[in-house]
DNA sequence: TCTTAATTCAATCAACTGTTTGATTGAAAC
DNA sequence: GTTTCAATCAAACAGTTGATTGAATTAAGA
């Protein structure tokens, strides 16, 4: 009788796993099934088909994965508010301990859009993109055109992302043991977030033509 | 005669195109063919199998693909070298008019890396980088540890790659005819070496002890 | 014109694909 | 004890996959 969510989960691991491994064409439902201890019917059964299956897993996957609004006290600085935004973006991401092919089934879905793309950006990416944009409106002046602060909150996510998304070619470039470093989430967290403070600053001079408010620290 | 060179070329043609768009595996040689006009036995006689057209037209996307090593008179300043590769890295990826498919292909062969990423990365990818990383070493203190040199160039690439890899994301985000215009090369090079300037700026203050050397503008 | 080699073609191969069927199980519900 | 029903199973479905064959076609060289 429990053996309905015990197949039914377990059908949806595996299947999460070699989909995020393998993607969607070249995962076999036989696979799947082997991999899962299950019948080949049994996709049919709790799923109808493998593109219901697949949905299921990335459904699952970033239902799975925590998506914290930070609810910040006022007069909370925005510096620290992007320390600890950008510090949690990467540790979503990089974090290699326990459900690794959650992420990188979210990873695959955002690289090649399938269908649960777009609830996917809406339920997970935009929440966090809109938490980090009104960071970047409060230390940019306030006559910066929307246009440029989307622009500098993509520098501050391109950076996040890039540890993610190009790891094989970041471990090709500069050598894997080597790049193993920069998977220590504090390390780089400081590094992007020097960065990015540095890089906001500068983009709040274009738009600051007489007083001096709003650049960061 | 010369048929030869006209249906081997135009099988890389097309099915470049359809790999870009579908992917390896949901590529079928038959699809291939009937765009390219030609038998199916053709791939066999031309190529051997799928895999090596595959192979075939990744070589030749990057082929085509014009990558300058840029040769800057002595006592350039940085920040105009920096100007310069950025906005030609932009250049190439940003295109949208003659062979998209060239650049959607290796856009995919970088975030899922099959056989033909390895001789990706060193030959197109690789002096790219190194070119950047010289310049942002020109922009640090001589004493900024190599790990935080590579960094810093990753987090200025990383702006340039979110364009190109995370378009459909940043449609969904901020709209399709807002992201439109960021497609502008001018705009996006501008703000990103705004940015990256400000960004090397702030790394560099933190190897800085005592003397004020090699910080930008 | 005959020979030779390079291409192309329709037809077919075995293997694998996702899907479906109908029988079987086993534990609750009546 | 019978019925009910969710769940699983082996077996087969029809369709497609990449690959291969051998004959037909083409064009150039002698």
């Amino acid at each position: 009788m429990f053996e309905l969510e015990d197949t039914r989960q377990k059908l949806i691991d595996c299947a999460g796993q070699i989909f995020s491994a393998k993607g969607f064409e070249a995962t076999t439902v036989r696979e799947v099934c082997q991999a899962a201890g299950a019948n080949i019917a049994a996709i049919h059964y709790h799923f109808g088909d493998k593109e219901r299956l697949y949905i299921e897993c990335v459904k699952y996957a970033h239902c799975q994965q925590g998506m914290t609004l930070f609810d910040w006290p006022p007069g909370t600085l925005p510096q620290h508010k992007l320390t600890v935004l950008v510090t949690h973006m990467l540790t979503m991401m990089v974090a290699t301990d326990r459900p690794a092919w959650q992420i990188e089934l979210m990873v695959r879905e955002l690289a090649r859009p399938t269908v649960a793309c777009r609830a996917l950006v809406e339920e997970f990416i935009s929440p966090v993109f809109a938490q980090l944009l009104a960071i970047v409106s409060e230390l940019l002046p306030a006559e910066t055109p929307l246009l440029t602060r989307q622009q500098t909150a993509f520098s501050v996510v391109a950076q996040c992302l890039l540890y993610r998304y190009h790891r094989p070619i970041g471990q090709l470039l500069i050598g894997e043991e080597q790049f193993q470093q920069l998977l220590n989430v504090d390390t780089v967290a400081n590094q992007i977030i020097a960065f990015s403070l540095g890089g906001i600053r500068e983009c709040a001079r274009q738009y600051q033509s007489s007083a001096g408010e709003g650049a960061a620290s």
